[in-house]
Parts: structure tokens; sequence; C-alpha cells
DNA sequence: GCACTCACG
DNA sequence: ACGTACGTGAGTGCC
């Protein structure tokens, strides 16, 4: 026989910490660790079938250790609010479950697995251990194993540790990790172990003494660093203290035998009406409970239950079905209607529209058809079907203003509809921006997807996804209030798709026979270029081929190599530049990687990418970054060279439609560090910019003590690395590789950087604390980005969710407020009746094409609103240029 | 389809 | 003791 005993708390905890974003009923009982934990829970009886089941928890109440050591946990902080709130929902589904669950006052759940299993093993059971924790494998022994849960990246996984995995991971014994941990102590129970002594020390000084009685005896005669004695010498009442705090007490009062949990079967109708409550809806039809009348269930419920059960009401009271769908025709009518149908049935579906609150539509991309569902159906029509002329009339009539839409995109949408001159009025809702800001990880949007996710109910048609939509909107609505994101998506978001699709459609001019010199140029350099790399290397290979140029630069020239990738060795240009001075390949190289990039991403992909027009049309999607910020696809215009002259050269080739049009770009100065200086309220970075002149030169005479006028170029460079890299939160480390110093020169200049600028300094300690009590951070504006990866049980995962922590507020909230700008142009262009058009956001710069005669007044207008769509402190500071290409506008 | 490299803010 | 800056998209090679 074989008992499961699970570590409630530490489940739950693990599942709060893994879920992406936030799950909550529909009146915002936080719900996302409860299911979380359902799945695990039913993971384990599927995967384990156990004979016995219970759940043990922890109680809020000081313990032996407490007792023992006043500083045992201190510092831990306290459980989130809305996890705590579903501790007493846990415990209720546990009831309904009909499964054990044990708590002690004075006692941790470790204990009470200690107790457990003991007892197990004392009745001839055997045990499985499931929790988070570590400190659980002290209790594995011959018949006690312990399945350890962690989290990677959202996806839950367990490992089982017996005796020999325990003995392959740590080369010990299950009892020799306590005298380990009382050796190396523990951050997160503030067990403080002997001051000095790490992992690696203590794990050392196990392998070789056996135990810390063993270690205390010998340790002084033996052959240690004396470091190590003089530490080990200094806290031995410490370890000794340690051992007892990590010590997993067995001997519990508990009134506990393996026979009583005992699985029986589970009580259905508590367990439906508790799943319902927390709208469940998938479980409830994984489980099968609403199928299964609950006279089907064994033992547990009897008949007069069962009577009950069928006396209910309709079970799935929240299980999503779609209304009912028709397809329109103009030829045949619906017969069972024929007396009332009125003469025209497109009429008839128009004053539905126009008279429901509102309407869902899904169409294809070509506009051959159209979805639309009232709530109360879904009626499909096709342009073959009731003809070419009624259809049109249809949409343009139903795309404009009167018909609330919502749609799933409604910027693609836009973009089609303008492209065919139809209206695009009334959109009210967008379930794919919706569930980006719920959750601006997650990357994709598809609608099957998010309707499934959301509604537990997989479309097929495009009638069920229409008809889905009104059911969607509305949850996440809900959702989006109770988040502070309602504003958000209906003042910018959604308002931004019209500015979006006008942009798209504009495109940008490119000088296409400027294009085809530049590539035929970019071509004959090239031949030159690799015909000097085969001359240099003494033999023809492809030099696009990483692997085959590392073979040439390390095996047949003996160039040392720098670093390693996953498959090989490293050819970037880091290293290419370290063996500039080995030999003069490493040179051709980085040109010849120069010019076929320029080639092959910017002259050939712009050529194919230009229409008939001249004009090149990216899409910019809403939905792809983490941080807020909008990306370019097909191409991608946000990245086009700009930093080497020759790269530049590019820009020269974007040009107005004619010589009666100019460009204007306008740009943010320094956006992302004046967003800073107002986060952390740093006045001596406010300082700065109120003084004006150049931010980095400033800063490098702050953190080097000197005056402006003596600040040497190296020392600018330098600072603005660290500028750069603050807003990162990067490390001496990177700072040291990128600027060229060691890393304690580059330690220096952080140390340096932070005593001046105080505010930043408490800025960066208080928003990775407020990112893991909360588990999200926000901009200014309130969009938020939630880090599971604080609570990783990984330090390099934890490490990163630190500087996204730092970072994400700093650049989602520019990303808001060039946004802002842009719906703020847009307006004030169309309202003062300009021919102005923006035409590309290159997230902090704004370009314009503009008649020559209207240049100065777009010119000021445009910094104008830049300026002051947002009041910050430093003010927000915008240049616009006028110029005859990108290049000369900047 | 992934890995590598490199273009941008 | 260990890995090392945030956010993107595109072209090419190679399995």
């Amino acid at each position: 026989m074989t008992l499961m005993a699970l570590d409630g708390n530490s489940l739950l905890n693990r599942a709060y910490y893994g879920v992406k974003a936030p799950l909550s009923t529909r009146d915002g009982q936080p719900t996302g660790a409860l299911l979380g934990f359902c799945h695990i829970l039913f993971k384990l009886i599927d995967d384990y079938a156990p004979d016995g089941l219970c759940v043990v928890f922890d109680v809020k109440a000081p313990t032996f250790r407490h007792e023992m050591y006043d500083g045992y946990k201190a510092g831990r902080r306290p459980m989130p609010e809305d996890l705590a709130s579903q501790l007493p929902l846990c415990r209720e589904l546990l009831d309904a479950l009909c499964i054990k669950r044990y708590e002690q006052p004075g006692y941790e759940a470790d204990d009470l697995l200690g107790v457990i299993s003991r007892r197990c093993e004392g009745g001839g059971w055997d045990c499985r251990l499931v929790t988070g924790d570590r400190d659980a494998f002290q209790l594995v022994g011959e018949r006690t194993q312990v399945l350890y849960a962690s989290s990677r990246g959202g996806r839950s996984e367990a490992t089982l540790y017996d005796l020999g995995a325990i003995q392959a991971e740590y080369g010990l014994t299950p009892a020799q990790l306590i005298d380990l941990k009382a050796l190396m102590g523990d951050a997160s129970d503030n067990i403080p172990g002997v001051a000095g002594v790490g992992e690696k020390t203590a794990l050392a000084l196990m392998h070789r003494f056996g135990s810390l009685d063993a270690l205390y005896e010998g340790y002084e005669a033996a052959d240690l660093k004396p470091g190590v004695k003089n530490k080990l010498r200094n806290s031995r009442d410490i370890a000794y203290l340690s051992q007892k705090l990590a010590t997993i007490d067995c001997d519990a009062p508990l009134t506990f035998t393996p026979e009583e949990a005992k699985r029986i079967p589970w009580d259905e109708e508590r367990l439906l009406s508790f799943l319902e409550r927390l709208e469940f809806r998938k479980l409830i039809k994984t489980l099968h409970l609403q199928a299964r009348d609950a006279a089907d269930a064994s033992g547990a419920s009897g008949a007069s239950d069962a009577a009950d059960a069928s006396a209910r009401p309709e079970a799935p009271a929240h299980a999503f079905a779609p209304p009912p769908a028709r397809e329109l025709t103009i030829g045949t009518p619906r017969d069972d209607l024929q007396a009332d149908l009125p003469a025209d049935p497109l009429a008839d579906l128009l004053a539905t529209c126009r008279a429901a609150p509102r309407v869902a539509v899904v169409c294809p991309e070509d506009l051959s058809s159209l979805c639309v569902c009232t709530g109360e159906e879904t009626v499909s029509l096709s342009r073959i079907a009731v003809g070419p002329e009624a259809f049109e009339a249809f949409l343009r009539a139903f795309f404009d203003a009167g018909v609330r839409k919502i749609a799933h995109g409604v910027k693609p949408l836009m973009r089609l509809l303008k492209a065919e001159d139809l209206p695009c009025a009334d959109f009210v809702m967008d379930t794919a921006l919706g569930a980006y800001l719920l959750a601006p990880s997650q990357g994709k949007y598809p609608i099957d997807g998010v309707i499934g996710d959301a509604l537990d109910f997989e479309p097929e048609s495009d009638e069920d996804r229409a008809g889905a939509l009104p059911a969607l909107a509305a949850l996440q609505e809900g959702q989006l209030q109770a988040l502070g994101l309602d504003k958000l998506l209906f003042t910018m978001e959604l308002p931004l798709c019209e500015v979006l699709a006008d942009m798209e459609l504009a495109g940008c001019k490119v000088d296409r026979d400027g294009l085809r010199a530049y590539q035929h140029m970019l071509l004959d350099r090239l031949a030159a270029c690799e015909e000097r790399i085969f001359a240099l290397a003494g033999t023809d290979f492809n030099i696009a081929s990483p692997k085959q140029l590392a073979e040439i630069l390390f095996k047949r020239l003996g160039l040392p190599a720098a670093k390693k990738t996953k498959t090989g060795y490293a050819t970037d240009i880091e290293v290419l530049q370290k063996l500039k001075p080995w030999h003069p390949i490493a040179g051709e190289v980085i040109e010849y990687r120069q010019l076929s990039k320029l080639k092959s991403t910017y002259a050939d992909g712009l050529l194919k990418a230009a229409g008939p027009d001249g004009r090149v049309r990216t899409s910019f999607q809403m939905t792809a970054t983490a941080t807020g910020r909008l990306s370019s696809i097909e191409p991608n215009l946000q990245n086009i060279p700009v930093r080497t002259d020759l790269g530049g050269e590019l820009r020269r080739l974007f040009v107005p439609e004619n010589d009666d049009f100019v460009l204007i770009d306008a740009d943010y100065s320094q956006i992302e560090l004046r967003v800073l200086a107002h986060i952390a309220g740093d006045t001596a970075m406010r300082a700065i910019f109120a003084a004006g002149g150049d931010i980095h030169t400033a800063t490098a005479a702050q953190v080097f003590g000197v005056s402006p006028g003596e600040v040497t170029p190296l020392m600018r460079r330098r600072a603005k690395a660290v500028n750069f890299g603050i807003v990162y939160g990067m490390s001496a480390f990177s700072l040291s590789e990128d600027i060229g110093v060691t890393v304690s020169e580059a330690r220096g200049y952080i140390d340096g950087y932070l005593e001046h600028f105080a505010g930043v300094r408490a800025y960066m300690k208080d928003i990775v604390e407020t990112a893991r009590r909360d588990g999200y951070v926000s901009t200014l504006l309130g969009r938020r980005r939630w880090l599971p990866e604080l609570a990783s049980p990984n330090r390099n995962t934890r490490a990163f969710g630190e500087r996204v922590a730092l970072n994400a507020p700093i650049q989602g909230a520019a990303a808001d407020i060039i946004k802002l700008a842009m719906l703020a142009v847009w307006r004030r262009l169309k309202a003062e009746g300009l021919s102005a058009r923006l035409i590309l956001q290159v997230h902090d710069e704004l370009i314009v094409e503009c008649p020559r005669s209207e240049a100065d007044t777009v010119r000021a207008l445009l910094a104008e609103e830049m300026e002051r769509v947002y009041t910050l402190n430093p003010p927000l500071v915008a240049e616009a240029h006028v110029g005859v290409n990108w290049l000369e506008a900047k």
C-alpha cells in the first residue's frame, strides 16, 4: 500500500508563482493558485493512483523553532493577500474531495510530513511526500520517497527522489543533509549556519567528516585552510543550533494512521457546486462532473442524493455554448419563418445589429464573407450568397458608426476596411488587445487559443468564433477593470488601432533606383572582400556559415578561440574584434558580415517589400512585446541601420512621395532616463536635466568629480554606458565587458554612480521588493507585467526577473508615452486639416511625411504634442527636424 | 525549426 | 560559486 502526502502550503505557493497571469472569479476572488493546485493533485492521482492520500498545512502560529531561535524565518515576507485568500478555499476543496488534511499549531508542514512518513513505515506502508521544498529530502528512506515539484518557465515538473537519487545529487545520506544545512545555513528560513561557509565548503566538509559531530571532533587536527578552521571554531554553537532548527520533528502529537487516509470517492455534488462557484469550467468537464448523474457516483452518495441531484436545475450554469447560427442568403429565405420575413433580410440584419448593445464580427482576410453575432444568434453572409452589391452595401453600413463592434484584432481589420475604402467606426472592444494587456508576456494571442483558455470552448468555425466573442469580451472587461487596465485599453490601445492602420496603409516611399545602385555597390565590395578572405584562408569556403568559418579560423589558421556557443565556437563580432591583432582575416570577415547584412536584409529586403508605387508598408504589431512597445514586421522598419556611415546611407533612400513633400523626424531626448529620474524621484538626475546640456557629460562630471569642461570623450563614453546599463539592471561584469575595463573598475563606476544618484539606488531596491511582493510591476499608466521568474528556484531566472522588474516600468512607460503622443499628433493633424501624415514610429521617434508648405507648422506641432502628452519631472523634451530624406531629417 | 548573427531603440 | 544588460525581427545555414 502506498500513501501520498502533500505539502499544501508549498504546492499552493508553487502554483501561485507559476501562473503567468492572475485568474479570478467574476466577483474578484483570486483562484489561480488553487487551479494550479488542482492540476497537480489530479495529475498525481492519475499518475500514481495512491491507496491513501492526505494534505498537510502550516498553521500561522509560532513553532518550537521560534522558541529556540528568535530569528527563525525572520525577514520572510508575509504571504501575499491574494494567495492567503485561497488557503481556506483549498481546505474546502479537500473536504469536498473527501481527502484528509492535517494541521497542528506549533508544527510546520515538514514536521507533519515527518510524522506521517514514520507512521507509514511503521504500519508497513510506502510513502511518497510531495513538496516544493528540498528540506523534506532528509525524510527519504527505504520506504519513503520525495516527489519534488519544481516549476520551470510556468510548467510544473516533479522529480522523484529516493535514496539513490539523493546519493547521486549530494553524495550524502538523507540524515547527513541535516548536518549539511547546519553548516551552510538556509537564507529562506534564516537558519544561520557557519558564517562564511557556503554550499561548496559545506559539501566538502561533509564528504570528508561524515557528520557535524565528527567534524567538530576532528577539524582542529585536520589539514584544513586556517580560514575555514577559524570559521568553524567561531560558529560551533550556531552550527549546533542550526542543526536543531534544520531537523524535522517526526514526533509531533498528531492523530494519524495511514488507514484513515485511504482514498474514498469524492462528494460529487459538493465538489461540483464548489468548482462552479470558482468557475473552474474546464476542470468540471475534465472530471466529467456535469455529464455524469450523481447516481453514478459510487459509495459515498446514496439514492436520496441521486434524487436531489436529478431535481437540480440544469447543471452547467457557466459552460459556454455558442448561440444558434444561420446563413443568410437572398435566394433561399428561411422557410420556417417565411411568413414573417421582411422584404430585405439584409436590412433586417442591419437593424438588429444597430439595436444590439454590441455585435461581434469575424471575417476572412479577403473580406469575402462575414460572421456577426448579436448575442442572440450568429449570422453568416458572403459576397457570393447575397450578391456583390448587396454585400458591399451591407459592409458599408455595418462598419460605419451605429453598430458597436467587438473584434479580435481591430487594427488589421481596420487596415483591410480602409484599403477597400470602407468605413471603420465604432469598434468598442478588441479581445486580442484585452488578452495582451492581461498577459503581455505571452507573445501570441490566436483567437481560438484565447477563447479556449477563457471559456473552455473550442471553436471550429467562424460562426463559433463570432459566437464566443461577446462572452469573451465580457469576461475580459471584468478582469481588466479589476486590474485597472480598462482605461489603458479604451483610451490608448483601442484608439491607436486606427492611427496604426493609417500609418501602415500610407507606407513609406523608398528610392528604388537608389536602392538598386546601393545593392550593386555592396555586391562589388562583397566580391572583393570574399576574394581577400579566400586568399588569406588559402581556400574557398562559405563565409556565411559560422561552422565553416570557425573551422578556418580556429583549426586551419590556429587562431585562439575565445568563447563557445551551444553547438561550437562562436564567431560573433566580439570574437572577431579580439582576433584583429592576430590575423588580417578577422577585419575582412567583419567587413564581409557588415556588407552582406546590408545587402540581404536591407537592400534586397526593401526592394522585395516595396510596392508598385515604390512604398514599403510594414505591419505594426500591438501585442508582440512584453513591455508595451510596438514591433514592426514584414518588413521591420524599426531597425533600419544608422550607427555606421555605410548603414546610414540607407536612410537617404527613405524619401517623401515627391519634391513637393518633406520628411519630419521627431524624437524624444533621453526619454528612458527622464522616466527613470521621474519615477525614482532622483534630485541629482532631475537637476542635470533641468540644467539642460548633455546628460552623459553631466553624469561623467558628477561621477568623476570634475567640471563638465574637463570631461574627456572616454569619461563621457563610460558614463553613457553606465546610464544605459542602469536602465537594464546591469552587473559590474557586463559593464566591464562593454567598456573594456576590469570588473572592479566597473564596480567602482556603478558605486560612484549610485552614490550620486541615491534616488535611483532606492528605486532599484524598491521596485524589486515591490515586484516580489505583488508578482508584477506596472508603468506610470498602469500597464502591468507579471514576473513569475522572481519565484523561480533557479537563481539565474530570478536574477533575470529582477532586471526585468527594473527595466519594464521604464521601457513600458516610455512606450505608453509615445503611444499617447501618436494619438495626440494624429488627432491634431486631422483637426487642423493638415495633409501631413504619420508614417513610422521607432520607439522614441515619430516620422511624418508632409507637404513642404506645412513643414514649419507640423515640425512645431510634433514637438509640442510629444512634449505635452504627459507631465514628467524632469519634463519631456522632443526635437523635430525637416529633411528631404530620413537621414537628413534626423 | 532551431541556432547564430546582427540590425535597431 | 556562478552567470552575466532590457526589448525586438530577419536572413542564413543546417539538421
